[in-house]
DNA sequence: TGCTACCATGTTTGCGGTAACAAATCACAA
DNA sequence: TTGTGATTTGTTACCGCAAACATGGTAGCA
């Protein structure tokens, strides 16, 4: 009986409309989407009809009808990480201002899951496509490219993007990490890391190329985990690295803030002194880093603007295919040196 | 051209399946959703013909034709509040399970714009909506009851409820916060709040009764803010707060944690000594609050439970119209009493 | 052998809109 | 007055798929 009042109810068309206000559909349509084009008169009637029956538009219908989604899909690998939240409030921000709807999944870290969502959003016909990364699987890839619509790729940048893309060089980013605390007169440098995702390995890899120059590699110093990332995560790996390191450590990279502060918070349990004894350096750049005690040096990203130029570039590609607008864009990072990496010692450099 | 080549390209039908496994556009339906109705055959043909056609079945025409959406509604007021992405975690793990999609939109704390937002999720026929809080518009509950879908409000009780509602209270919360720094033997207890939405308010009301009781209150204690919650606004509050009372001060309630950790390392940088010289809470209960030092006292709040159940709650009254569950879901929190809120002096209770 | 029952498949129809075109109305200059 | 073009409104067809019903084939049984 729900069912029924439900089915018996929901059933206001642009017929149902039409008919109250005494006018073809068409004017009823149109009155919603191209309002100059009716006569004031006519308008006002079937607004009033519109309101007193409550009527709203079935989306799928005009979809339907018009061939246009209105829809960008955007996958992202996590919803409960703070620098993806950011960079959705950009991608919302603008295509939202811009009567587009944004359609959400969550990858979970997991190609194979990517490319089970990304057929269910294409399902959608979204006119354009905003991804994260690149490792999708080849089917992924394909189907994208087959689909035809603006896709950007974001976060990091890519060799061969599927279409357009937006990111910084984590590699780049890390090698400036660790060569900052080489410069700073460390030597002993450990790195922890969490989920181990593709854009961490890479700062991981960046790191490694930084202190191999310096022939300062050394394996033990890594620690890492597949395991989600979260300040207690970082207590527990800085507690093992410095087992593990039998107190031997000049600076910690931490691949991102959540473990920098897990880490710096564990040191100060352990009694051991930021920045007096040791140096630290957190990865993002959260709002928390700046006011900790000490004050926590990271890589500050630009997640919003990267939200709001992936949109802008899908926006600019739908708008009129002009080819406006560059494929490729490096949006950079910039290194924040803060309290927890003041040089302990004297700059060699 | 891209344009044409578009278009052109896009048009992979169920009826180009068809033709090309050589049978009816309805048995190739079936094989997609009713494969158990095929003969293995013929679903092997169609099969091949989806795959080497790429097809993407076109979910408007669907869901038009079968007025089924497998979309669920959420709205919510923050994409960017770590409190939401969890109870999201919790909504898209159970929905994404039960072969719904999410359609998801940020209201900004604002009932104009959730209003707006709420009407264009209706039109895409969404099968149930799950919304935050009870301060919509009249118009906006109207809407709702007319869709007749099932509506859960989350996050918080709510008196009369649209249709369903899980939360807890956030006025006991408040309430018991202060009542416990009071049994901790504190008699000026400050309140530091951001963003003031409806739920800080009631936080705030609850620490007022509870200061009421024994004639404590006191407005110059209270500091707050319209502006979005963070870390440094937390240190800027407690800066206020410290200045307005002038150093007498026995406890700080904030709003949440971040508001929390911010009041935590600006009263480092003032030399106030927690809990020596004054106890802290904050709400949510955050990851970060256990590991930082002094650990930091919190509210804890089920928010991936609140958001599975939530979930639950809809696919429920979705399922078989059973009545199963109640209607109304108190999820209750936990006050956690950690080194921040230690007794500095005896318990008077 | 004829009958029903059931299964696998095909045909028809319509979901609720909008594009494209057709028709009617109006304005205004020749 | 009439013609011309612009403006307003209506008519028709169809978007891509699935529900409902129709059909033909096969098996089981008396």
């Amino acid at each position: 009986m729900l069912l029924d009042a439900r089915k018996a109810r929901k059933k206001v068309t642009l017929a149902d409309v039409a008919r109250m206000a005494g006018v073809s559909s068409m004017t009823a349509s149109r009155t919603i989407n191209y309002p100059e084009k009716v006569s004031e008169q006519l308008r006002d009637k079937v607004q009033q009809a519109i309101d007193t029956l409550g009527y709203i538009p079935n989306q799928f219908a005009s979809s339907l009808a018009s061939a246009r989604s209105h829809v960008i899909g955007v996958a992202i690998p996590s919803l409960s990480n703070t620098v993806f939240n950011e960079v959705l409030r950009g991608i919302y921000d603008v295509t939202g201002r811009a009567g587009y709807k944004v359609v959400l999944v969550d990858t979970h870290y997991c190609p194979a899951e990517e490319e089970r969502l990304v057929r269910t959003l294409l399902s959608q016909s979204p006119e354009a496509m905003i991804i994260t990364g690149a490792d999708q699987t080849d089917a992924c890839r394909t189907m994208l490219r087959r689909s035809c619509v603006p896709v950007v790729q974001m976060m990091e940048m890519v060799e061969a993007p599927i279409d357009m893309n937006i990111g910084f060089s984590h590699y780049q980013a890390g090698y400036d990490v660790a060569a900052g605390l080489l410069a700073r007169g460390c030597e002993r440098i450990g790195f922890l890391g969490a989920r181990m995702d593709p854009r961490v390995h890479q700062r991981l890899h960046g790191y490694r190329r930084a202190l191999s120059e310096r022939q300062l590699n050394n394996k033990t110093l890594e620690v890492t985990t597949e395991d989600p990332s979260s300040v207690g995560m970082g207590g527990q790996l800085m507690r093992q690295l410095w087992t593990q390191a039998a107190g031997q450590l000049d600076a910690v990279f931490c691949c991102n803030d959540d473990l920098a502060l897990g880490a710096l918070f564990e040191c100060q349990r352990l009694g051991i002194d930021i920045p007096g004894q040791m140096l630290l350096c957190g990865f993002n750049d959260m709002d928390a880093m700046a006011h900790v005690n000490p004050s926590l040096s990271s890589v500050h990203t630009p997640r919003y603007e990267m939200g709001v130029k992936a949109a802008e570039m899908v926006l600019g590609a739908l708008s009129d295919e002009g080819e406006t607008g560059p494929k490729r864009l490096d949006i950079g990072y910039t290194v924040k040196w803060r309290d927890s990496a003041r040089a302990p010692r004297p700059l060699t450099a």
